[in-house]
DNA sequence: TCCGGGTGAATAATCGTTAACCCTTGAATC
DNA sequence: GATTCAAGGGTTAACGATTATTCACCCGGA
């Protein structure tokens, strides 16, 4: 149905390589029969058949970006930068969501390659599993970088915040604006929350207050399990007068929390959130939140991913952490 | 680098088609060369090469989704439903995102066709121009699906809210509530905002009350631009006391601006947002909305697009519309 | 002995492009 | 007049699969 070079080149009666040189702009081409098939093709509105270039090519220009989910502001912000940064070098991009379950991951992963993408972006569900899946993909010598969630002992381009900076950013507003029982609802046991953890601990430390390990709470990722996290705060004696929460979705269901049982905010319990999400200046009270530039970090990871896709040497990783920054509302605007 | 057919060929002394023939269960093979073939492939770890088989086959398995922006949540979740009801099929999904940008839509459509897709869901721009990008699409004989926007005057199927519906639905919510003076923060010009506003209008007409020209502001589709034509409605003499709002984070917006000259909200003024996004419960007054089934136009559209990638005739094209339903929350809760 | 028929696998022909060479022609150079 | 060279374009062979056709072999029956 569609017009393919073989149509063009019989119409002029000269051969499917002078049509291809044409129109790749590529070799010694006189302007008459340029123009003729320049002509032509635009008459039979001929469109590269990018699956036949592929083949001989062997480049897809085509990404897989591989995500826990994307319904998540912070991944779904990360797909678009992703996808806006390649665009303009000719990029498409194949998103694939494994839910956060490792099994869906690897055989996403597997099946992105069988599909010869260029390159790989990939925020990983860390599981044990995973080295074994990044070997793999190292094998096929195809370039990926990870984001978001680095991989311990794994020599691999990330792009990522500086969670350690985080937990001590938000939990040293916290003792500015005079908090001195800092809870933390921490996230997932693995990864980056751990090294939130450790930021908040130190902080405290280094203020002369002492960690206390009931104040320290699972908080899982999203609202419900902040919710939930926060009621088990609030039951203890003394209740916390500040909390700092994985991300921001946890923070705001703490805060559903403590709203409900009227106590203010910030004026009783303060509250720091992290990531930033678009829709954090818009809840019951503004949240103050640590931005982790996420829109940088899928811009950054995507440059990083086509350099080394252009470069005909493999380039050794590089790590790139985005440091974060304080972005201070109401959940915590008093005096201190 | 990666094991091809004519590797496990090779090795086996079988022909390259015996080994296709194993891989894909087809034809007449021995249990005994059968279970060498796959022995070997495991042991190669062979891996179907895909862009080779799409030539041949014509099918990709690839469907592209064409959205007019990803970081609304609307959109996200919708891409999320596609992918997820896709996967088990075996088609992955080129997300490519035009930024409402009619130019963008065209070449971005004309580019997944390149590769070949075989199939696409399309949340258009309605621009006028895209007719003739439509009938480009059928002249290749790709099936696609229009989702969320419709296309007046075409034959494509579609998947979508009844947005008429919608303007009733929550119009007649407010009426209930005890408004009289209702104003509509309208989305854009075109497309399915005017069905709101005609529903909002049949509303009012169907209970007796004259439709006020004044009270319908352009609200734009984002929170921002929610929060603006809010400001104008509170100027209004007398100002409103029920706000119909072309969606969510115009809602948003305007519940914002609402709360910042100390009106109390519902009882000053009741809000009705549309799309039921998910964060539009933990917003200062948990929003009352329309739910638009925005997972189930995903599930919907996938599954209509391949009904019709998979059947051999050209079927004929088939429209959907979901029926909204009212989901009442703090900001219209209140004695009528 | 010859033939029909079913098995299991090989051969040949694409799919639409690109890569690597090769060939022809005319003009310039010595 | 032979040699060189560049311009302009053609030939051939991949790329890694699939589809359609053909073939060799064995067995049973006439």
């Amino acid at each position: 149905m569609t017009a393919t070079m073989m149509d063009i080149a019989k119409d002029l009666k000269v051969s499917v390589v002078t049509v291809s040189k044409v129109l790749r702009n590529q070799g010694r081409i006189s302007e008459a029969t340029r123009k003729r098939v320049l002509r032509r093709a635009k008459e039979l509105n001929y469109q590269t058949n990018w699956v036949a270039r592929s083949l001989v090519t062997r480049r897809t220009y085509t990404i897989g970006l591989l995500l826990p989910e994307f319904t998540h502001p912070f991944f779904a912000e990360i797909a678009r930068a992703v996808a806006q940064t390649v665009r303009p070098h000719g990029y498409h991009v194949i998103i694939s969501c494994f839910e956060e379950d490792p099994e869906l991951e690897a055989s996403e992963a597997d099946s992105l390659l069988a599909r010869r993408v260029d390159g790989l972006i990939i925020a990983s569900s860390q599981s044990p599993q995973c080295p074994e899946l990044f070997q793999r993909i190292q094998e096929q010598k195809v370039p990926y970088v990870l984001i978001d969630r680095p991989m311990a002992g794994l020599r691999a381009s990330y792009v990522g915040v500086d969670n350690f900076a985080i937990g001590i950013l938000a939990t040293e507003h916290l003792i500015a604006r005079g908090c001195r029982r800092i809870a933390h609802l921490r996230g997932p046991e693995v990864g980056i929350a751990a090294e939130r953890l450790a930021g908040y601990r130190r902080a405290l430390v280094r203020h002369g207050i002492r960690p206390n390990s009931h104040y320290v709470v699972s908080g899982g990722h999203r609202d419900d399990t902040g919710y939930e996290g926060m009621r088990k705060l609030l039951d203890k004696n003394p209740f916390p007068d500040g909390v700092f929460c994985y991300n921001d979705p946890v923070a705001i269901g703490a805060m559903r929390a403590i709203l409900e049982v009227e106590f203010n905010l910030p004026d009783d319990i303060c509250v720091v959130g992290a990531g930033n999400i678009h829709y954090s200046d818009q809840v019951a009270v503004p949240l103050t939140t640590v931005d982790q530039g996420t829109c940088r970090i899928g811009v950054l990871a995507a440059e990083l991913l086509i350099e080394r896709i252009a470069s005909k040497r493999s380039m050794p990783p590089k790590r790139i952490l985005i440091p974060p920054k304080l972005v201070e509302r109401e959940s915590t605007r008093r005096e201190a």
